[in-house]
DNA sequence: ACTTGACCTTATAGCAACTAGAAGGTTTAT
DNA sequence: ATAAACCTTCTAGTTGCTATAAGGTCAAGT
């Protein structure tokens, strides 16, 4: 099969999975005889794959661990688990952060007169020490 | 004032100034006989003014239009809580994806039984065509 | 046979928003 | 005098792609 078929079927585009072969996220794929990558039932089984654990939230870093596990018969499940608590306490994390500037934003929207006026609060807030730090 | 302590009055760092002046962010600093750059209370504000609405999620982009709002002084304001508006509409819409992708990395914790067996619910999980999607 | 269009290939550069490092000049304190 | 702590510029690295260029291949239609 062809990159393109097998970036349909993976859910990813060809540039993408030239990319994860180039960094070596990815076995190099079997050549045919003009030279396309030629991909296999197995092959797109390991791209879906990549794709779901990216789609999770999963860095390339971390998809190279699970990739690994994946392959390694005699890995223990717990540190798949404990990869993916990791994972999960980062976006939990990364969730407050953004909750808090969402906050913010509201915040400085209320302020504002929205009118034909120059004068406005937020610049004011943003210009001023009165901003809630995150 | 050299650049290391306008840095710590707003903030950000030596090296955060000088980029933000190269991409023409800010407008070049004096310099003194020396050569170093030297900063105004004026400038420390401008400084501050950026370090804020970065810290409130706003991109280099928009930065540009805060700051050259920020010296327009026929603004409307409106047109400043347009820009507030439409950012925490983006943060928000952020915030539901990595919601969905904090659930689903929940989910997948849940499925395994963390032990010293290598079968683990979450690589099949995420072999097999069953996660939810983003 | 020829052309068109959709594929495929590689290599290179760009994006955001910095950060790190090299290699050197200046200032300050001892 | 010398060391530490500044400052300068320039270049390259980070993450995870995406875009572009310049070309090779293939299948279908005329």
């Amino acid at each position: 099969m062809n990159i393109g078929q097998a970036a349909k079927q993976a859910g990813l585009t060809s540039k993408t999975i030239r990319y994860y072969e180039q960094i070596e996220l990815l076995a190099p794929a079997r050549r045919a005889d003009n030279g396309y990558r030629d991909y296999s039932a197995h092959d797109i089984e390991n791209l879906r794959f990549l794709q779901r654990a990216r789609q999770s939230g999963f860095n390339i870093g971390e998809c190279r661990q699970l990739l690994s596990l994946h392959e390694d018969t005699s890995r223990h499940s717990h540190h798949v688990r404990d990869l993916v608590l990791e994972k999960a306490e980062r976006v939990a994390k990364q969730i407050s952060k953004l909750q808090l500037m969402h906050e913010q934003l509201t915040h400085l929207a209320t302020l504002c007169q929205a009118n034909e006026e120059p004068h406005c609060a937020i610049l004011d807030e943003l210009s001023e020490a009165n901003v809630k730090s995150l």
